[in-house]
DNA sequence: TTGAAAAACGGAACAATGTTCCGTATTTGT
DNA sequence: ACAAATACGGAACATTGTTCCGTTTTTCAA
């Protein structure tokens, strides 16, 4: 025993403990059951039901999720980055404007299963910091590949943000009329468009 | 004295007790109290803080007003009347299509500046109940008007619902883009119009 | 003017939830 | 097998909506 091995205290930096199995497994319960509850009963899920659904204290659920609303990103998360591969599948599979307006309904549907999703999403509410900014950064360039591509297609307009466009989305569903009015938005992306190849 | 006067207990229907004056007193102060706080600090303002500084105590406030969201609606009240009256006063003073523009652009600056009324007005939450639905019997009838008048002018098309189109602009604003996606929003109402008289 | 009944008041107390703390139990590495 | 490290559970605390009730104010008629 005097090669270079760790005791106890000995050193601080570049540990490599691997991670406990309990760790994992809670965690693992812990997403479950918030997925499982933020679809049934929304958003506002009361931790305490989350953390006894995955049979942990809500001690455990803080320790992973410093804020309620860290455990909502890691549930969604997720489910964005799926969302977000569908793009460039769908890209591959349909013209332009056809694959546009299918993603759009399947980012549509995403948002319709998640009750009060959308509305935290953009409500000034400091808590739900982290969540705009990960469906941005993932969903904007998955939408901006579309978008580029029906608009050079001349299919709709080119001057329409993806980020806009996304928000607005989310913003607008949920509602009884979602599906209308969400067409509307999408209309007026062919409103100037620059060539009328398609339309009929 | 022997007339029709009513001793202490003696009848219990049809009385005409005046209201007390304190009554009004208290019920402006807190009308006057939420208006601000609600323009400050956004519609989830506790409500401890517009009752201190309404100068009342909870207890009053919940006497007038059942649930929270009643106060909301109150508050509100006064200025859906308000925007809900200047529809009729623009459809005077300038062609259908321009009325509209500047109603829509008077109706987003009232929503503006409610933080969270939106998300609120259309958020599976029961508590905030009869908003919309006065929402819906005073702004829908004046936008309705001016819609029509804009369609049968031409200016755009005639499939669009009124109710349809005030709670998308409701959800679109508070957004930071929200003057953009409204934009395209009503470029979808120009989409299928009949006519192209009055579009440059 | 006066006094008792009616109405309203204020704020303590209760309930639901998010979040923090810490004594105890589990896991790990030797 | 043991000690250190780590994680756990849930009690306790903070914030907020809502209810309750003893006290105060107002009204009305004599």
């Amino acid at each position: 025993m005097s090669g270079k091995r760790r005791t106890q205290n000995e050193l601080a930096e570049g540990v490599d403990r691997r991670v406990r199995v309990d760790v994992q497994r809670n965690l693992d319960a812990l997403l479950q059951a918030a997925k499982t509850m933020f679809a049934t009963s929304g958003v506002d899920a009361p931790v305490r039901e989350i953390a006894e659904k995955a049979g942990v204290g809500v001690g455990t659920v803080y320790r992973h999720f410093p804020r309620r609303s860290d455990l909502v990103a890691a549930v969604f998360r997720r489910e964005i980055d799926a969302c977000a591969a569908a793009a460039p599948l769908l890209a591959a599979s349909y013209e332009p404007g056809e694959a546009l307006l299918k993603w759009i309904e399947r980012y549509v549907a995403f948002i319709a299963t998640k009750r009060g999703l959308a509305e935290a999403l953009h409500s000034g509410d400091p808590v739900f910091e982290p969540l705009p900014l990960y469906f941005q950064q993932n969903l904007e360039p998955a939408l901006g590949q579309l978008l580029h591509a029906a608009a050079t297609a001349g299919e709709i307009r080119g001057d329409v943000d993806a980020g806009d466009l996304l928000n607005a989305i989310a913003r607008l569903s949920g509602a009884d009329q979602a599906q209308r009015m969400v067409a509307l938005l999408v209309d007026g992306l062919r409103y100037g468009k620059k060539a009328s190849s398609g339309v009929r």
